[in-house]
DNA sequence: GCCCTGCTGATACCGAATATCATCATTGTG
DNA sequence: CACAATGATGATATTCGGTATCAGCAGGGC
């Protein structure tokens, strides 16, 4: 079977210092299609990328008190549609959000410290798309979330 | 690899007649458990069981105008909550409910149709342990969806 | 048949998210 | 550099899915 890695998104559990070239990164990225540079959106860009862990627009919100709550609601919507930031279902059905690395992945999602960990390289894709073939189906997509422990929280 | 199998939830697109022996049997292992067997809740569980693709509270709530939003509501989150209906995501974030066989399995859900069909025996478990453990994770369970088209809309 | 207790359902309420719309700011153009 | 077009903002209203409340009802054990 296929290696699995890991990229924790952050040493600590807790809000980094937002990087100044993630968030060019991603405003050079919406420019390109058309979106324009604004404070506002900088603004939300950099809060989301100072999350440690998986975050909801209202925690979005809590944390830029000065910037308008559909303003933020608009951005991360935008930011989700282009595939900047994903979604992350939670166990319980709760859904938030999550700066993306790119390309595909999935999330270890610790129920304990909150967490989420990428999982890349891990060929349930494949695998996957045989299984549907074999009852008539055509994969063309999937969603899939892992829940557990992560090895801070296992053994502290 | 494991064989797939798959179990259509319906010949037909379109709502079916309740079985009332599917009603009974949920109804018993509800009465098994303390809960009432009442007219209103059997009334949940057969438009529950007669949805013929995964289906919202509101739809239900549409095709029981006798019956208050509130009841439906808490009757749908008991069947949840005993695992006799299980939670489908849907492509766009959309979470609805189709009532469960029971047993591990996971959803082909197609794009075209809306239908959903239960593909099982399916050996993503393992593999995702495994995964996880080489990326010193523990794993305590997974969400998974498969999105695409089914059989009848692939070639119509 | 009685009574306890869980269930019902009308209503009020809540929180998350979106629609509206006048105003502002960015960016391409001259 | 100034202008104008238009996308973006944000205060507010509104919608929507879901839950809390609570008086009255009914299931089921006795």
């Amino acid at each position: 079977m296929a290696v699995a890695s890991v990229v924790r998104h952050t040493g600590h559990n807790h809000p980094r210092p937002p990087s100044a070239a993630v968030v060019d990164d991603i405003v050079r990225r919406l420019s390109r299609q058309g979106y324009r540079d604004t404070e506002p959106r900088r603004l939300v860009i950099s809060a989301a990328a100072a999350q440690g862990r998986p975050f909801t627009a209202e925690e979005l919100c809590a944390a830029l008190p000065c910037v308008g709550r559909a303003t933020v609601y608009r951005g991360l919507r935008l930011l989700v549609d282009t595939n900047q930031v994903c979604r992350v279902l939670l166990e319980d059905g709760e859904m938030r959000y999550q700066l993306s690395r790119g390309g595909h992945h999935h999330h270890l999602l610790c129920g304990a410290c909150g967490i989420a960990a990428d999982l890349e390289d891990c060929d349930v894709e494949g695998m996957l798309r045989n299984a549907a073939r074999a009852a008539g189906f055509q994969m063309n997509g999937h969603w899939l979330e892992v829940y557990g422990r992560c090895g801070d929280c296992v053994r502290p």
